[in-house]
DNA sequence: GCGTATCGCGTTTTT
DNA sequence: CGCGATACGC
């Protein structure tokens, strides 16, 4: 079975069986049915496929590759099936638009935004810039935020910019959701007016306002509706249930006057509701569309039996049943397995180690992931992997352009690009010494409301203090507005600038920070002018890593929501435990579903081998440890759906033992176990990123405080610092 | 007294 | 990493 799963991969892209699948009744319907179509798959049962092979029979039937629309959620599914259905026909796709609806609404707003009266400059702002704004709104309204009912940024953001409100009033949401908030509705009220105008005046635009903004150019500018809806003769939508109801609007507006428009999705993969995603778009497409052809896909051709008994079980105990069952032909005898961890370490050795044997058996790194509902939940695994020598890529969590030197770097561009984008003004301001957000604000302000910012810049009455910062940023803005400058050169103008500040603000950690602007500076120097390059990057943040180089084998962790449409031949779900999966911000009832939903996406995931993982010790809010059980989730199924592969108790010693027999190929060398013993107070230690420094005071079982000669005091941890005795 | 610097602590998920 | 609370400086 094993010796099979290295081949799977490149069959999978294009295994002659799908051809056979193809000829199947169900996927004959798909490719050429006419009119609306609405196919409910199942997970793994070929929803991608389906598009592709219809957008591959549109081109052999003649129609013309522009007139074809493939609309997606992200930038690289869309490319995957374009290649995909080149491949099937043996030629290229170009010509097919296809893209993210955010993309598709970017382009067609800056060529036809004229109708609804803003022209072809505008800047695009992200959640974090937006949060930014919410921030100087509260500050300059005077909401002090000491009460502490007040909603958290998150919250609020949601409800003031949120999608779903946009088709609610948000009195109505307040109500039913947030009623703890109804004291503070007027405030909140004010600002989300506030934040409306705010952006109006500045010139810019979030991914909500995108989407907006297509529909009113749909429905308010006859002109353009006309020509954008003559463009496309057939529509395609992947993963229907994460539209808004926003997006479902767009489509049946652009489906008006061809009627081909065929929409793919599953309503239990439905885990975007937190972004006005609404899985009813998918029930109600049928009224929508007249004479909608429904096709079911049910079996799946991802994972083995006994995978898909566990995660049929998921589904079976949610709320609302959408009885599909779903059903294999693919054979397999590994039972799912449970793991229940000591502790997060436990959880964590238990995840290398079993990664540590598959990959010795013979399963590519890159054919495993681990999966996991938040971000820092992978945290102490990546400690162990690093230690271990393995080569992994973190994908969920922060973006390459969302850490703050980025955005530091960014916003000179961007205030370049747009000259009324107060905030990046702010931005570049708060940098400078002794100006903090007060001032910032003041000088932003001022010169904001100038025809010419720049001028008013140098202009501006500056206090002594940071008379000097002032001036050495006109000086910059003079420079980068000097030629025509590529984005190449201007981030070497900028860099020449931001480079002594960027020590300083950074200088614990900018050895690290320093790399990510290396990348930023081949991404930059890659366009042709700076508005494109701010376009795509913001709508479409570049990973962290080095996507560019090949780095060949690589083990995956992922957040279970950027895992979504991919799959691995072994997946292991990690943090299944009561108050971190489910979420413990989330109440029973459609939260609740959501996040069952969430777990049966994750074990869908897998071909062959699925682990399913807990501690059952965490640290709680306390500092303090506390006994967890594992997650309800977990707790619902069937026993005979999984196999319980063992518990470890307390682990008596961390045994190091496993690290010691690694292949000497690998990156990080073998260090030797230090014990405690090992220090005296005083001894003189080396350490890798904070250079030497003194033992000050050896703390329990395996700590020790260290005064570093240019990081000051540290607390580290024996297990996870790297440290070399230089003199006991 | 206003504003800025510093420290400590708790983190949902994202186009 | 960003927030809040607290401490210092003009």
């Amino acid at each position: 079975m094993l010796n099979n799963s290295l081949e799977s991969q490149n069959q999978t892209r294009q295994s002659p069986s799908i051809k056979d699948q193809l000829n199947s009744p169900q996927y004959e319907a798909v490719r050429t049915t006419e009119g609306p179509v609405l196919v409910i798959a199942g997970a793994g049962s070929g929803k991608t496929r389906t598009l592709v092979y219809r957008v591959a029979h549109l081109l052999n039937e003649g129609v013309a590759p522009e007139r074809i629309l493939l609309l997606t959620f992200t930038r690289k599914a869309a490319q995957e099936m374009l290649w995909r259905a080149g491949q099937l026909l043996n030629e290229s796709c170009s010509g097919v638009v296809g893209g993210t609806f955010h993309s598709i609404a970017n382009m067609l707003l800056r060529r036809h935004g004229n109708y609804l009266g803003f022209g072809s400059s505008f800047t695009i702002i992200d959640r974090a810039d937006a949060e930014g704004i919410v921030n100087l709104l509260k500050s300059s309204l005077g909401f002090t935020g000491k009460d502490k009912q007040f909603p958290t940024k998150r919250v609020l953001l949601n409800m003031i910019s949120g999608s779903v409100n946009k088709s609610k009033p948000l009195e109505d949401i307040i109500f039913e959701h947030y009623s703890h908030l109804s004291d503070h509705l007027d405030d909140i009220l004010s600002l989300r007016d506030h934040y409306a105008s705010f952006k109006m005046d500045h010139g810019l635009m979030d991914y909500d306002d995108l989407l907006v903004n297509w529909k009113r150019l749909l429905e308010e500018a006859p002109e353009a509706r006309q020509q954008i809806s003559s463009r496309f003769s057939h529509i395609m939508v992947d993963e229907y249930q994460d539209t808004n109801l926003i997006q479902a609007d767009i489509v049946r507006l652009m489906a008006a006057e061809h009627n081909n428009v065929m929409v793919v999705g599953d309503d239990s993969q439905s885990i975007y509701s937190f972004r006005g995603a609404d899985f009813y778009n998918i029930m109600r497409f049928p009224k929508t569309f007249e004479d909608t052809t429904v096709i079911k896909l049910e079996e799946n051709y991802r994972s083995t039996q006994p995978i898909l008994s566990l995660t049929n079980d998921i589904i079976r105990n949610s709320a609302e049943k959408y009885t599909k069952t779903l059903f294999s032909n693919i054979e397999g005898d590994f039972l799912p397995q449970l793991y229940g961890g000591f502790d997060e370490r436990a959880e964590a050795s238990f995840v290398a180690k079993k990664i540590d044997e598959l990959h010795k058996a013979g399963t590519p790194l890159e054919h495993i992931a681990v999966l996991f509902r938040s971000g820092f939940h992978s945290y102490k695994l990546e400690v162990e992997l690093g230690n271990l020598g393995f080569d992994f890529e973190k994908r969920g969590g922060l973006k390459l352009t969302e850490s703050a030197h980025m955005k530091d770097v960014l916003s000179f561009m961007r205030v370049l690009a747009n000259p009324h984008d107060t905030l990046s003004w702010n931005r570049i301001f708060l940098q400078l010494d002794k100006v903090g957000p007060k001032t910032a604000q003041k000088i932003t302000t001022t010169i904001a409301a100038q025809d010419d910012a720049f001028t008013a810049l140098a202009e501006y009455p500056a206090a002594p203090a940071w008379k000097k910062g002032v001036q050495k940023l006109t000086k910059l803005f003079s420079r980068m507005r000097g030629r025509n400058n590529t984005p190449g050169a201007l981030f070497e103008i900028v860099m020449e600038y931001y480079e002594p500040l960027f020590q300083q603000i950074y200088r614990d950690d900018y050895p690290k920070r320093q790399k990510d602007l290396e990348q930023l500076k081949g991404i930059m120097a890659s366009y042709e002018d700076l508005q494109s390059f701010i376009d795509e990057t913001t709508l479409d943040p570049p990973d962290t890593g080095t996507e560019n180089d090949y780095v060949g084998e690589r083990l995956i962790l992922s957040t279970i929501h950027s895992a979504k449409g991919l799959e691995w031949d072994v997946v292991f779900v990690i943090g299944l435990a009561d108050g971190r999966f489910p979420h413990s911000a989330a109440i029973v009832g459609d939260q609740w579903e959501e996040e069952r939903r969430l777990f049966y996406v994750a074990s869908t995931r897998a071909k062959k081998k699925l682990y399913l993982c807990y501690p059952k010790e965490m640290m709680s809010s306390d500092r303090r440890f506390k006994r967890v059980g594992m997650s309800p989730f977990l707790k619902e199924l069937k026993p005979g759906v999984y196999q319980n592969s063992g518990e470890i108790s307390r682990p008596v010693s961390f045994s190091r033992a496993e690290v010691d027999h690694q292949p000497a190929s690998r990156k990080t060398s073998t260090r030797q176990k230090l014990s405690i013993e090992d220090f005296t107070i005083g001894s003189k230690v080396e350490h890798p990123f904070f250079g030497s420094g003194k033992v000050k005071k050896l703390s329990k079982p395996r700590t020790l405080d260290i005064q570093f000669d240019r990081h000051g005091l540290k607390t580290l941890h024996l297990d996870y610092a790297k440290l070399k005795i230089i003199k006991s």
